[in-house]
DNA sequence: GCTATTTTAGACCAAATGTACTAAATTTTT
DNA sequence: AAAAATTTAGTACATTTGGTCTAAAATAGC
């Protein structure tokens, strides 16, 4: 019984993404629908309750994509993998990542839990570095925090390669998802050893 | 006589910074300087028109820039004032940062300038780059394409740090610029040359 | 079949916005 | 000083939006 539900969330999802949250109003959803806005005010009672429902499909759909994605010793392989599936799911809802600042400046509650899940990535890719140097796979730092401050070139470039993408790639939709998970990839590389390199080359001839 | 045109871009633009492009209005900025509404539009037909003019400031701040910023025999030293200006200049432009996906989807001439801007832009790295291995400063591509990898990755940082930021930093403006500036060096250590590193500590010792 | 609950629609309101039109006030030009 | 231009304000209108209230329709439970 709750089709009615659903289809108001996929109708969002596509007019979000379509327009933008701040074009897209909740009688313009309800218009789409063509169902009368009482009725979805029934509901979601506001834009952000649907972003919010929204926003807990793409952390369903990392959860899924981090169950599938079983990190191999092979931890290049594993970081690309990863990262086209993340990044194929970022695309999906791109609309959030888009108006990401929007978003977090309109609802205190997901921006704390987005700081939260920002913050378990970072410990994520640390683990992974780790090993990586274990592995001979990734050389020492140079300086203390060379690699926290990689790990925040991989924040602020995942957050962001989708406004990037729409501003400057014409490209279909899956070249600007593949050429964008490479390009994190290539984040990594100039701290490879020439065993990570020679792992790096296998892998894109691979792909 | 134009006193008002004046203020009504430093009210647009103050307003702009503080509320985002999107939830201010032209009768928003007409009231917050006590004039019609009917005079700000005589003045400026619509909010694109600000933005275009705002964005106008915007580009003769980067041309004084750089004027000041002589690149002078240290490439590094000459990039960190470059940077460090540059990104003062669109920290006090934030609201055009911040929107700038809203901004380029609706005002196409805009987006077009913006285009030819950063192809001017990445071929300025480029130089610079070709410049700093003949100096060995830096050192050769390991894979073609290498470097103009590390331009993509400068744009999308240069574009989005002051994004990042809004979400991510809460500290005062300067450390904030600073912070980021600093990072957008980052991007370039692991490229140098130890001839090119040293000079990067001795630059870091001295600001 | 009847009742209670859930779902849906319609009417209405107040605020905000862009836009157009008119006219008054001010400044500039002659 | 008079005429022409510019700048400024006031009014009014249509649209959009979020929101409330009421009631009808559909569904579920008994």
């Amino acid at each position: 019984m709750k089709k009615t539900k659903e289809k108001i969330l996929l109708t969002a999802h596509r007019l979000f993404n379509e327009q933008g949250v701040a074009a897209v109003s909740i009688r313009k959803i309800a218009a789409t629908l063509e169902i009368s806005h009482t009725n979805l005010i029934y509901h979601f009672k506001t834009k952000q309750e649907l972003i919010e429902a929204l926003h807990q499909q793409i952390l369903e759909a990392a959860i899924k994509l981090n169950q599938e994605v079983r990190m191999g010793p092979n931890m290049l392989e594993g970081l690309w993998e990863a990262t086209k599936g993340g990044f194929r799911i970022l695309y999906d809802y791109r609309f959030f990542m888009i108006d990401l600042v929007y978003i977090m400046k309109e609802n205190k509650q997901l921006h704390h839990r987005f700081l939260e899940i920002e913050q378990i990535r970072s410990e994520m890719y640390q683990d992974m570095i780790n090993k990586a140097i274990q592995q001979g796979l990734m050389r020492d730092v140079y300086y203390p925090d060379e690699y926290q401050q990689l790990i925040t070139h991989i924040r602020i470039f995942s957050d962001f390669w989708i406004s990037s993408a729409a501003i400057y790639s014409s490209e279909d939709p899956q070249t600007v998802i593949d050429q964008h998970a490479k390009l994190l990839l290539d984040l990594f590389f100039p701290y490879l050893t020439v065993k990570g390199r020679k792992a790096y080359r296998v892998l894109l001839e691979a792909s």
